[in-house]
RNA sequence: GGGGGAAUGUCCCGAGUGGCAAAGGGGGCGGACUGUAAAUCCGCUGCUGUAAUGGCUUCGAAGGUUCGAGUCCUUCUUCCCCCA
């Protein structure tokens, strides 16, 4: 897109750390963000107990807004998760149960503390569940307010069911009225908080757009929408999806040291726009960082790393996972503060199979994969590669009082008995 | 309502028309090279087990034919297309 000179510290910074993709009205929402406070809002989807590193460039895109003096509305999908939405799907998801979605919620919840100061202030952030109103509705009133400013045809040309059609899979009339929901969600925000802008990853271009022109049109007021570029690394690999799984954001389901981990591992092409993205360093600091050749950029990937869990876990969390992978990858040696596996003594002083051990670990997935991971010499105990996954771990392969176990280079457990 | 097609290794795509643990690719994992990077090359990729031959469970669901079924037959489920 052009390079148009923005006015507002928030569209400046937005602009400058990459955010933006798309925007409805750019010089209008210039004007309404330099002149006064904003209220925006993200939506985010209740499917899962935690919110993944997918999610993360809207979370920050919130904090940029509030640090830019504008009030950031989260917004659950408590009522739309109902639905499930159909962008970028091939299939419908199963559905989830009011109990499920509500406790995912309330896990989710405990992310955004971290990120926004939220409270009752005139930019405090506020976190609103659409099941608040989604759920009132009659079919009939609902079809009667809203279904009237939507068109079929309108409908049908927008690329989430575009592609569901066109790849013939089915879509369900339910999926179908998922961006009829977040229209309203929008429209009902714009009512109860003055809300002026959406904002979102750009494949909710289209439902964002629909919102847009709902409030316009319903009530004729302005209202805005922003999109951020799709995050993929730069070799095209989706953001957040490993190996492990999804990069969690909640403790519990991904620890720190491992969410260190995650951005030391950042490709050297994407260091300089994950750091603008993902932290607060100055821009100055960050073209430095990025200017960093050869091995040196690892230590751009480290104040990344270092920066990026501070943030979500704390500077405690944030400095032992540091040290931890600094003894474990570059003095060869044990932190207390690795991920560890807990194994009772009595066990281990009578053997226990290196294939039970490093499945228990959860190095492996199976027995069958623990041995062929073993042939193909990727499973090391304290260090030396043992291709025998039969073989049985005992006491005597303690070393300072723990077992080192690793499956490549990077995956390391130590097994501590209890 | 009538006719024609489709569902395959629970990550995805996809070959297979009586001997199949099932081609090929993507993805993922491991190894080598490096810098805990990328690219490249090599290996692995249902569970379980051995020094090794093995055992078990898989091709939408349930039955059937057969020494033997992903493959043939019947019924069912879901989806797509055409006609009404």
């Amino acid at each position: 897109m052009p390079e148009p000179a923005f006015k507002s510290e928030f569209l400046r910074v937005l602009q400058a750390r990459g955010y933006i993709h798309q925007i409805t009205h750019p010089a209008e929402l210039d004007e309404a963000a330099g002149s006064g406070v904003v209220t925006a809002y993200i939506g985010f989807d209740a499917t899962a107990p935690s919110l993944h590193v997918g999610s993360l460039i809207q979370i920050m895109m919130l904090r940029r807004l509030q640090q830019a003096g504008h009030k950031p509305i989260v917004l659950m999908g408590g009522g739309t998760t109902k639905i499930g939405d159909p962008t970028d799907k091939d299939q419908s998801r199963p559905l989830l149960s009011h109990e499920q979605i509500q406790a995912n919620i309330a896990s989710i919840k405990t992310v955004f503390a971290k990120f926004l100061s939220f409270g009752d202030g005139p930019t405090d952030a506020i976190m609103v569940d659409n099941d608040e109103w989604l759920s009132r509705f009659g079919y009939v009133e609902f079809l009667r307010d809203y279904g009237v400013h939507f068109t079929v045809n309108r409908m049908l040309a927008f690329d989430s069911v575009k592609a569901r059609l066109e790849r013939e899979q089915p879509m369900t009339f339910l999926e179908f009225n998922y961006m009829l929901m977040q229209s309203v969600d929008f429209l009902e925000l714009e009512r109860r908080h003055g809300c002026l802008l959406q904002m979102g990853g750009s494949d909710q271009w289209g439902n964002i757009l629909n919102g847009v022109e709902l409030i316009r049109r319903v009530d004729q007021k302005p209202a805005f929408g922003l999109t951020t570029p799709l995050l993929s690394t730069a070799s095209g690999a989706k953001m957040g999806k490993t190996a492990a799984g999804a990069v969690w954001l909640n403790a519990d389901m991904r620890s720190p040291y491992d969410y260190w981990q995650f951005w030391r591992n950042t490709e050297d092409a994407d260091v300089g726009r994950f750091l603008r993205l993902f932290t607060d360093l100055p821009l100055d600091e960050i073209a430095r960082l990025e200017a960093l050749q050869g091995a040196e950029i690892n230590d751009a990937k480290k104040v990344l790393a270092g920066e990026a869990t501070r943030m979500l876990h704390g500077a405690a969390e944030a400095e032992k996972a540091a040290a931890a992978a600094q003894a474990a990858f570059e003095e060869g040696g044990l932190s207390a503060d690795l991920p560890t596996h807990e194994t009772p003594r009595a066990d281990l002083e009578a053997g226990v199979q290196l294939a039970d051990l490093a499945v228990a670990a959860g190095l492996a997935g199976s027995k069958g994969e623990a041995r062929r991971l073993a042939q193909g010499g990727g499973l090391r105990v304290n260090d030396r590669p043992e291709p025998d996954a039969n073989r049985l771990v005992t006491a005597a392969d303690l070393a300072g009082g723990v077992v080192k176990l690793a499956a490549g280079k990077k995956k390391i457990v130590l097994v501590k008995p209890v």
